[in-house]
DNA sequence: ACCTGAACACCGTTCAAGT
DNA sequence: ACCTGAACACCGTTCAAGT
């Protein structure tokens, strides 16, 4: 810091952050055109380096696309944790976890897609997979606090988290996909939470 | 059929049925390999063709995949419809649906990746919906029939398609994606099907 | 340590020309 | 009507060489 170093921190690209360069501007291209429209030599060319340049920083294409993956597990696991720890009724907040995933996950479509595309490198992939569960674990303590509060069936929380996950991942393919018509996505949303919901609770015997 | 035609019908490719065999190929690989794994030039090599022959019967590459998708929404809505005109109470009609679903996605993970994938040209988008709406529709004919059987909750049909719909997509994502661990499929299943089902079900008063 | 330039083997797409 | 061959503009990846 206090030396004469080629400006690390920020300078106009060309040095010293490639990397999270890099990284960023997928980021926009992803959102933008999807992961068949990220190429390499065009990231490169809009940072003004070399084609050969981003291969210092990533092994490979799926070497980038996984790190997208990464990058958006870890935000939206952020979102749902902060869902999850919100004040109110356990339901309340069961509920506001749905919402708060479907909203991620239709104004980060294409993100969402590599997130769970699948043909991931065999690293990375233990990695989403581990971030994937993350997700899945933060539905399962709050169901398991709803059940200690007898407000939802007896049984694995881990596989009714399951369940909540795929209705609420379900319901944003099908918004994204435009297969929702003229259902506004909240409509759908409130509604697929009431069935989830009815669906979990404990049966008033 | 009585003149000495080239053999349309048959014949070691070359000839006349390129576009069916283009398809055919097209779909081996992609079951095998995924969209990005499929090239149009490596086609044309697997049937012998020059590079340049898929470009008379496919306007790109897009088109093709189109072609697929549209396919596989025709084979899903006949097994869809199969399982919903099957003999039996409508309850367990609606859990076979939501079976059939599910093995079809899992059995078929590439393809269904493209049929919701987003990204058609606009005039295949047009028909993928309307045959992603047949699919609902399916759904949405049984849920009403459970309505008038007084099994169901009042409100739209084709809202709790949607619903349903998203159960079981999602949870075949999550099937594709590894995140279901060591819960057997089936019986993952299971337990969406009868969350959803007891959320869909009429409210014992 | 980080980047460049050239090279290689692939792509999709187009278009004149063949049969 | 259907296919070929050449051409063009892109790719990802590798590797010697530069600083």
């Amino acid at each position: 810091m206090r030396r004469g170093e080629p400006a690390l921190t920020e300078g106009p690209y060309h040095h010293g952050n490639l990397r999270a360069a890099l990284l960023e501007r997928a980021e926009t291209v992803l959102a933008e055109s999807g992961a068949d429209g990220l190429s390499l030599r065009a990231l490169a060319r809009d940072l003004g380096v070399s084609h050969a340049a981003p291969s210092r920083h990533f092994r490979d294409r799926q070497a980038l696309l996984d790190a997208l993956a990464v990058s958006g597990f870890t935000r939206l696991n952020e979102r749902l944790r902060a869902a999850a720890e919100a004040p109110g009724p356990v339901p309340a907040r069961l509920a506001g976890l749905g919402r708060a995933y479907v909203e991620f996950a239709v104004a980060h479509a294409p993100l969402l897609d590599l997130m769970f595309s699948a043909k991931h490198a065999e690293d990375s992939s233990a990695e989403l997979r581990e971030l994937g569960h993350r997700s899945l674990d933060t539905t399962a303590g709050l169901i398991a606090r709803a059940q200690a509060e007898g407000l939802v069936r007896p049984g694995d929380p881990a596989r009714l988290a399951q369940v909540a996950f795929s209705t609420v991942h379900g319901l944003a393919t099908l918004a994204v996909g435009s297969l929702l018509d003229d259902t506004p996505l909240a409509e759908a949303t409130d509604l697929a939470l009431d069935v989830l919901l009815t669906g979990l609770a404990r049966p008033h015997r």
